[in-house]
DNA sequence: GTCTATATCAAGATAGAC
DNA sequence: GTCTATCTTGATATAGAC
């Protein structure tokens, strides 16, 4: 039996998946220290509240997010629509393959509208979003064509998460990368 | 000083716009009566749960959809422009004019993911929204065609919704009804 | 129909033993 | 680092007086 069951890094992933399926105000810390394998009071070994945990676990998704997806936007040794696919690939696996959808747009939904907290962090990942779909669309279109086509497909992939998530199905998500793919044909 | 303070269509009213503002699981039965100037014990005469309140609150935003937003699809008086413009400006009062977005999309991020109770209703509306614009679509367009452009502009309002709410601008919106009332041109 | 008072429970959070 | 025990608060909900 091991001294230390876990570590922060464990249980920002874990809660990541408990707050994208449950959302964070019908997450109790009760529910995450079980997830985690913990009693509730060791939980705050690890973080002082919820909202301190809540806004790691945003951290780390915008740092995730830049690192594997929205890097591959600079990958300028693959053609331009080369590289759309293989980041809307990329992404798509990390909106689909999981319970919950897309933490990202559901955190903005429930929390962000009417609390300043989380707001900054899920600006810059939209915005870092919108700017890696951008800088792709320039290789084809004027800057600011490439701004609103980007600001449209983010939209898009958003609205289509909700739909796939309501009507338990991948579809709309996967159209809505081939609606987007399609504009650098 | 009357006998009596409110009613339940008033309580309805009132509970949708904390409800949309604040969300579900974060707006407490507590919120709500002093939102409609009742005491808590008070609020239970008309509701016996938030849980009801809620269902009721959904139906009563799919009545008025129904009748006084998707309506107009079928006003065949109309040209199909001319109707779609109309409904879309309709749509934008009910998005636009107040706070918290869009309690459709909101409940549907925060609850019905993993929760089924409002998952019907919730369903239901989507899809008269969805229905509503694939009439007019089809004035100009093939039935598939028009099932996916319809789909598409349902997910794009409720994208475009989610980036006003969080940039806290029209813009987004206006944009997306700009893009949908041009396939009609 | 509205009020005050209260029961019950779960949540966030802390203290201190091991 | 983890546990159990506990504090405090706020939530849902009910009872009963007016």
């Amino acid at each position: 039996m091991p001294l230390t069951k876990t570590n922060k890094e464990e249980i920002i992933q874990t809660a990541l998946s408990v707050f994208r399926k449950n959302g964070y105000y019908n997450t109790s810390m009760s529910d995450l220290a079980t997830a985690c394998g913990l009693q509730k009071g060791s939980f705050y070994h690890y973080f002082a509240s919820k909202e301190v945990l809540m806004g790691e676990v945003l951290k780390t998704v915008q740092s995730y997010l830049d690192y594997a997806v929205f890097s591959i936007a600079k990958q300028t040794d693959l053609a331009p629509r080369d590289r759309m696919e293989k980041m809307l690939l990329k992404l798509g696996k990390v909106l689909l393959s999981q319970e919950g959808g897309c933490i990202v747009g559901n955190t903005t939904l429930e929390v962000a509208a009417q609390n300043v907290i989380f707001k900054d962090t899920l600006k810059a990942i939209f915005d870092s979003w919108k700017n890696a779909l951008k800088i792709i669309f320039m290789e084809k279109y004027p800057e600011g064509t490439s701004n609103r086509l980007a600001e449209q497909s983010v939209m898009e992939f958003e609205g289509a998460v909700m739909f796939s998530q309501l009507y338990q199905t991948d579809q709309y998500l996967k159209d809505a990368f081939v609606r987007t793919l399609s504009k650098m044909k």
